[in-house]
DNA sequence: GCCATTGCTTGATGTTCTCAAGCATCGATG
DNA sequence: CATCGATGCTTGAGAACATCAAGCAATGGC
């Protein structure tokens, strides 16, 4: 199926970076921008004590670090650090399966592709280009 | 990103019948057709040795049936049951956020969506709907 | 100040995942 | 045939992931 194969992709591209598929998720999440742990619990649809863990594993290898948000003394907010984004940028363009597939494609359609997938998954947020 | 949607949504409809992802994506792959364990660890690009264990677990649940394969005794074929069949169909109806997203698209879109996602990700499969 | 709520962490339990090792079967080659 | 490399699956060890219940700290409304 065709989403499989996308996440197939990322799962190895992510694995050449010794990173798990959960922990290289996280860090394309953030490459949006910093969130709190409930927002990526959310976003990424598990458990809040979960994403503990995973931030615990990232942080501890430096691509990760928790800031306290002065307004909420309760929060963390999640932020990548440089190496952080070195990471999941090596990891996007590792992603050989995805980028080839795309690239069978013009570029209007893509531009369609994107518009339909974005009107049909993602009623709340922008889209982001796989 | 949209993708993640997909999946996010997917693993929500399979929690509601008490299986994780990793089963759920399996019997998904199982309603194409019977698969040795080998063909099913590739095509959810995870260990052989991982699959052994999914399908235990479904197999004492009664989903899933393992068969020898006449033609080659090493090779285990694994098949759905009929409650199996009506677990992953109840759990694809369970599917609201999917399919209000693709209800948002007309017929025509739908049919340029499936078209440009075979197109880009499926270069051996027929393509899946989702 | 009280108290329900929210945000995060901890601990327990089961599942997933990967790797290395093992056993059985197959197919080819001598 | 007999052997031997390759293939299909399983097992066991160790880490990560997932979910739930419980706990603590901070918040905001009363």
């Amino acid at each position: 199926m065709s989403l499989a194969a996308y996440y197939g992709d990322f799962t190895v591209a992510a694995a050449s970076e010794n990173l798990t598929a959960s922990q290289g998720k996280t860090l394309n999440v953030l490459r949006r921008g910093p969130a709190s742990m409930s927002a990526l619990a959310t976003t990424l649809t598990c458990d809040a004590s979960n994403m503990t863990g995973i931030i615990d594993r990232l942080e501890k290898r430096g691509l990760v670090r928790r800031e306290p948000r002065p307004s909420d003394r309760r929060v963390k907010n999640v932020v990548l650090t440089a190496e952080g984004e070195r990471v999941i940028d090596v990891i996007r363009g590792k992603m050989h399966t995805t980028q080839a597939g795309l690239n069978r494609l013009d570029e209007q359609e893509r531009d369609t592709l994107y518009t339909l997938l974005e009107r049909a998954f993602v009623p709340q947020d922008a889209a982001a280009r796989p």
